[in-house]
DNA sequence: TTAGGGTTAG
């Protein structure tokens, strides 16, 4: 096991104040106030909001500026709870400041203040009191709609501001625009709307603007239209590095990750530096593909390039370090990281669960609560994954029950799924489906795989055949289910029954996907397919491989041939086994690297029983640590123990 | 008043 940095205690509330002074300090944000005498600091990991000193500043007989100033200060960058802004938006009222709507930077503030916490409809309110319209009132309440998610209305708000009103759109308008547009993610005739106020963009001579052009990319790049980005991209000012980063993210999105490494080298030919989010795009890339090399040099250079880290690329780095296999990396970060908020403490209670650390995850949470921050539905989320991951049901339904008392979470579908979940893997399949029964959502066909997938490993077939029948009906080309039921047969020997399911699918064209493994070696990415013969090195590798199955033989594994579902005759299931994708990735990884190396493999698919018995006895015979990183979790083997206690 | 990045069942 990977030895485990126990974090300092994080202290993230720092609030002095009400003495001499006048400034109010957010986020490095100062504002100054004339008459009050109060000043309240609050850090940046902090989950206060500047309006928690409104009860101070009102005390103090604050000016119309004052209260502007901390309607402004409360809305970015993280907003500050709408109930608070009312109550302050009320105040302003009592003393007169809004008589006749008539004082333009306060009501601009709140109507800013609303737009921010999305709450378009207050912000409506106000700006229909307004007796003046203007371009930077008519933007601040086409954001709110649109950052709220209703972009009708934001395209409706922006007719009538071009239309009726004829105010000219500026480059605060499209940005707005666009970005409620985009956040549909590319559902709902997203291209054509998207496309006719690129139109607008060009005939009101914006298209050059850096802003207009990185929100434009954003929006092309949610319905996946990497030549339309493409295109934006040419034409705005690639001196800007702004747009570099939304040119960055949106290959990401798209899932052309080779397109985001490679705009990345051109950045920096062009040497423009790269901030802080082109940094966590890339560290996403690395962590989602586990490319550990790729993303410690990627590391290095933003420690050259970065003085002031901040929240997001530090968690970035800590889960990238996480994918990557790297658990104690992951620490380290989480560690040195100066600011520590509530997606720090998820992502590394994520991390915990997922390298099979439940206690320390249980032990994080704790003192996560006691720095002050307040756990949101994420954490929760990922403790139960994390109870769930080492087959702690009691410790996960008590955890689950007390989401609602501890911190007044209702429990959402990805909860009940995830109690589910865990219910069924440790063999309550009736509890389970009593669950589901009760829950107050809709079980979707996931769930049910889930549950199917149980019903295999527990042998209830009657349960299982329910459910198989009703995802057959629900998803009749849906490969998963035809394995799933397929295992049930194979697990119970019918494998007349296990054929006819093959040959079901291949009537219906329906294929699964194929598995494969990987491992980083020499700066390349070693690729291999069940029986794969690709490889330049190929028959080494098999050598390699027979001479380990040899020597794991000895030391006492046997093939669990019930993890073969391809063949009905026993010598011929051994075989099938055999070489399986992850156990190749092995052979290779064994060979090519000195002896005592940690092996980092990656599968696409889940494990197979029987490869993870063989990597216990691979990790006892050559002495290595092996992480397997599959579609699930993360398996640490060393000495001939997996981390995860055989429970997956 | 603007844009772009981080956590979320398996």
């Amino acid at each position: 096991m990977p030895p485990i940095l126990l974090p300092p205690t994080p202290c993230a509330v720092n609030s002095t104040s009400r003495t001499a002074g006048d400034a109010i300090t957010h986020r490095n944000r100062k504002l100054t106030t004339r008459r009050q005498h109060c000043r309240i600091s609050v850090t940046t990991s902090c989950s206060s909001s500047p309006l928690s000193v409104a009860p101070a500043l009102i005390a103090n007989d604050p000016t119309a500026r004052a209260f502007s100033a901390l309607f402004k200060a409360a809305s970015s960058p993280s907003p500050a709870s709408p109930s608070l802004g009312a109550q302050l938006h009320a105040q302003a009222v009592v003393r007169g400041f809004l008589r006749d709507g008539d004082n333009t930077i306060l009501s601009t503030a709140i109507l800013n203040f609303y737009a921010s916490c999305r709450e378009p409809d207050l912000a409506r309110r106000v700006f229909d009191r307004m007796p003046r319209r203007s371009a930077i009132t008519w933007n601040a309440l086409i954001k709110g709609y649109a950052h709220a998610g209703r972009r009708d209305e934001a395209l409706a708000l922006f007719r009538c501001m071009t239309r009726q009103d004829r105010v000219a759109p500026d480059k605060y308008t499209f940005p707005a625009l666009l970005s409620g547009i985009g956040r549909n993610h590319g559902g709902g005739c997203v291209r054509e709307l998207g496309g006719a106020v690129h139109a607008q963009v060009v005939k009101s001579g914006l298209d050059k603007d850096p802003f207009v052009g990185a929100s434009l990319v954003s929006m092309y790049a949610a319905t996946g239209a990497l030549e339309d980005v493409k295109a934006v991209f040419d034409d705005v000012d690639t001196l800007d590095p702004v747009v570099w980063s939304s040119v960055i993210s949106a290959y990401v999105n798209c899932k052309d990750e080779e397109g985001a490494l490679i705009t990345f080298y051109k950045m920096l030919c062009q040497d423009i530096k790269p901030r802080q989010f082109v940094y966590s795009s890339l560290f996403a890339i690395c962590g989602s593909m586990s490319m550990l090399e790729m993303g410690r040099q990627v590391h290095a250079h933003s420690l050259k390039n970065i003085t002031n880290k901040d929240a997001a690329m530090t968690n970035a780095l800590l889960t990238m370090y996480s994918d990557c296999g790297c658990i104690s990396d992951a620490w380290r970060v989480f560690n040195s990281n100066d600011i520590v908020d509530v997606i720090s403490y998820n992502s590394m209670i994520l991390a915990l669960g997922q390298h099979a650390h439940p206690k320390e995850a249980a032990e994080l949470f704790r003192r996560m609560k006691f720095s002050g921050l307040i756990p949101d539905e994420v954490t929760f989320l990922n403790l139960l994954s994390a109870f769930n991951h080492a087959g702690l049901v009691h410790e996960g339904l008590h955890l689950f029950d007390s989401m609602m008392d501890m911190e007044g979470i209702e429990p959402m579908y990805q909860h009940y799924a995830c109690v589910i979940d865990m219910l069924a893997r440790s063999g309550e399949i009736e509890e389970s489906m009593k669950t589901i029964k009760e829950m107050p959502f809709e079980a979707e066909t996931p769930l049910w795989r889930i549950v199917l997938g149980a019903c295999s490993k527990h042998g209830d077939i009657e349960t299982g055949m329910k459910i198989a029948k009703m995802l057959f009906h629900m998803e009749p080309y849906e490969p998963t289910n035809y394995i799933l039921l397929g295992n049930i047969y194979a697990r119970l020997g019918r494998w007349t029954d296990t054929e006819k399911i093959r040959s079901l699918m291949e009537k219906r064209g329906i294929d699964g996907d194929d598995a494969f493994s990987w491992i980083e070696m020499g700066q390349r990415t070693h690729r291999f397919g069940v029986d794969d013969r690709s490889h330049p090195i190929s028959e080494e590798i098999y050598r390699n491989l027979d001479r380990l199955i040899g020597s794991i033989k000895a030391a006492g594994y046997v093939p669990d041939t019930s993890f073969a579902t391809h063949s009905t005759e026993k010598d011929r299931r051994e075989e099938s086994l055999r070489y399986h994708c992850e156990k190749l990735a092995f052979a290779f990884g064994d060979l090519a690297s000195p002896s005592g190396d940690t092996l980092r493999i990656m599968k696409n698919l889940r494990v197979c029983g029987d490869c993870h018995s063989a990597y216990k006895y691979f990790s006892l015979v050559t002495g290595r640590k092996i992480v397997l990183r599959d579609n699930h979790r993360f398996h640490h083997f060393y000495k001939g123990a997996c981390s995860c206690g055989d429970y997956w």
